[in-house]
DNA sequence: CGCGGCTTTGATGTTCATCAAGTAAAGTGG
DNA sequence: CCACTTTACTTGATGAACATCAAAGCCGCG
């Protein structure tokens, strides 16, 4: 793969707000110690407990932010899409991973050794004050999404969700989950079973059309005043 | 009050990690746009929505940092004791708090001009580094324990909540309760009543002794036992 | 002293997890 | 490529955990 190739570099960098503090010199430096990856769906970018060495950026795809629990059960944490930086969240902590993340869509990561990163915040300090701010928000956002799951009853979660993957991840009224039954239920925690019975009333109170992956929103109004009630 | 007082003086700074990295420029200039401020238990330092304009560094007492729902029910994100930076969580990422923060002790903050803040990070990236470290810190443990939580049920959590305090908040099997029953629910998101049951079962138990808001643990490891098994 | 807020206990009902069982889909190996 | 195994999905029945409702005692405060 050409890791110098513009169009490339342009996604890896141009478009992202984190980078656009970089002085020339400075993309050339951290460019020389990129590399590109992709993950394909189902594969494990990192393991809670590793040692990071490495800085994430997702250029394309999908990926979960997860956590196991004592007993074995997966809880995700937060569904992220490019330019997100999830990879912040979970590098600047801890000498080793809090969390695991893994593809749920095919995604292409630009690495960055985490040593040039860290060398940026000492020599950029708009770069700095520009992470310190990505952190905070993706903080922020996971924890303001857990509070308003709290105080939801269980179709209001799945109407929730389905807003979620609609018109923030998507964009659009139909979509394919990218998440089999059991990972929405550890998105939002309920079981399986709850998860798919919900989908069904919903199907057949004629607000979604649901078949196996494919959604399509029918009655958006509804889902919405599910949603908002709880 | 004495904003020189040396003893004050060294609380304020050379006891925090955050404020290791300063040099004694950096300290004059940052300690000459500092004022003190004590706030009463139950006083409100900061409201949900209003503008930034301070950086409060918690000195001593105890505080709770919350958010209201939609019907007006608090949830309570954490407890925070001095020098849990909790003031940075919801400093960076907007122009406007995130959340509320009153005092469920008598509590005295150090507070900071929120540019003088920012300034430091662009002149010393020992700080800026430090800020962010810390900033994943306090987000890693807040969607831990949120996450922790979840799987546990009610006498679980209530365990929990007391070797929380216990522990980490007052380090003594005798402490006196600085929630109300229905502060410790809005913090492990169960209700009053259930709070109060619990909490009932575990004295009928020996596992505990309470009185009001006066707690003492008996069977220590029964109780472990307890906010382990969920 | 009486009012409102906090605490406590009991009774009732609802939501949801668990269990069970069966179908469909997707890998796996001969 | 087909039998075989495993994994995902689906529905129903049951019971447990928990919220809600109700009522009464307690305490501080104007």
């Amino acid at each position: 793969m050409d890791f110098h190739n513009p169009e490339l570099y342009g996604h890896c960098f141009f478009k992202s707000i984190l980078f656009d503090s970089l002085t020339p010199d400075e993309i050339k430096l951290i460019d020389s110690v990129k590399s590109e990856k992709l993950f394909r769906k189902g594969q494990t970018i990192c393991i809670e407990g590793e040692e990071i060495k490495e800085f994430y950026h997702l250029k394309s795809g999908l990926v979960k932010l997860f956590k196991v629990d004592k007993s074995g059960k997966e809880h995700i944490i937060s569904i992220a899409k490019p330019f997100d930086f999830i990879g912040l969240f979970t590098s600047f902590s801890n000498s080793n991973y809090q969390y695991s993340i893994s593809a749920i869509e095919d995604s292409s990561f630009c690495i960055f050794d985490l040593k040039a990163i860290k060398h940026l915040i000492i020599t950029n300090h708009v770069f700095a004050l520009s992470l310190i701010e990505n952190i905070s928000k993706v903080s922020d956002h996971i924890i303001r999404t857990k509070i308003d799951m709290d105080s939801k009853m269980l179709r209001g979660r799945i109407a929730y969700i389905i807003l979620y993957f609609s018109e923030y991840v998507y964009q659009n009224n139909t979509f394919e989950f990218p998440l089999s039954r059991k990972e929405i239920a550890e998105l939002i925690d309920m079981t399986t079973e709850n998860v798919i019975r919900s989908l069904s009333e919903f199907r057949k109170d004629n607000i979604i059309h649901i078949e196996g992956k494919q959604i399509k929103i029918i009655n958006m109004d509804m889902l919405k005043k599910i949603s908002n009630a709880g």
